[in-house]
DNA sequence: GACCAGGCACATC
DNA sequence: GATGTGCATGGT
């Protein structure tokens, strides 16, 4: 299995290049994206934040001074827009109130206690917590997504009923727990998805994986 | 017009 | 515990 999951690793990286991942100049900027990026495409999701942006908001305190609604109107271009604003106050409560909305102090808390708080936020759940972890706070943790399963399913290295869990401790537990690592390597099944693995989309004979 | 996108919570069985 | 459904915009 190790040799699997290097060798795709390998591959996909000689095909694709660096992947410079996550968009976003700023931590915050990224666990927002994060929790707006769930069940949409990224371009959306930019909207969203351009429009944050460009309202001066992007920032914990403002963004949580915002009315409900007005907030939603602005992140509407990413959809879902209403279940996202409360989703993203939410995280702004316990980011204020547990953290005094500092993000140094966030980075601080021991990886796994601060997972578990995440996940206890109504609105996140693994994979955008562990994102957070990741991308946001430069946590080695595994990010696993419909893409991670569907490329692992169709290369036969899980079964169709694998939960979260267990598709990230097949990586975790074969590859060094590095954050340069985890952050390429899922950027990188995240491309190669898009590019030629979309669902109801069978094996493509110019996949790099091929 | 159908299908899909870097999920999650909740209802129901 | 598994399975289904609502949430919603915008690109292909």
């Amino acid at each position: 299995m190790k040799n699997n999951l290097c060798l795709v690793y390998k591959k996909l990286f000689s095909f694709f290049g660096p992947q410079a991942w996550w968009p976003g100049e700023t931590a915050f900027e990224v666990i927002v994206g994060a929790i707006l990026t769930q069940g949409t495409n990224w371009q959306n999701v930019q909207k969203a934040i351009d429009n944050l942006k460009s309202q001066g908001v992007l920032e914990a305190k403002k963004l949580y001074a915002l009315p409900e609604k007005k907030l939603a109107a602005l992140i509407r271009p990413c959809g879902y827009y209403n279940i996202k604003a409360r989703r993203l106050r939410n995280f702004l409560s316990f980011f204020i109130k547990g953290y005094g909305g500092n993000i140094r102090r966030l980075i601080q808390r021991e990886e796994g206690t601060l997972r578990g708080e995440l996940l206890s936020v109504k609105g996140i759940g693994p994979e955008t917590a562990d994102s957070i972890l990741l991308y946001a706070l430069n946590k080695p943790v595994f990010v696993v997504d419909a893409y991670t399963k569907r490329l692992l399913l169709r290369h036969r290295l899980i079964k169709e009923d694998a939960t979260y869990g267990q598709v990230q401790d097949l990586f975790m537990d074969n590859l060094k727990k590095d954050v340069r690592l985890f952050n390429e390597y899922h950027a990188l099944i995240v491309k190669v998805g898009k590019d030629f693995c979309r669902k109801n989309k069978p094996r493509c004979s110019i996949c790099p994986l091929k």
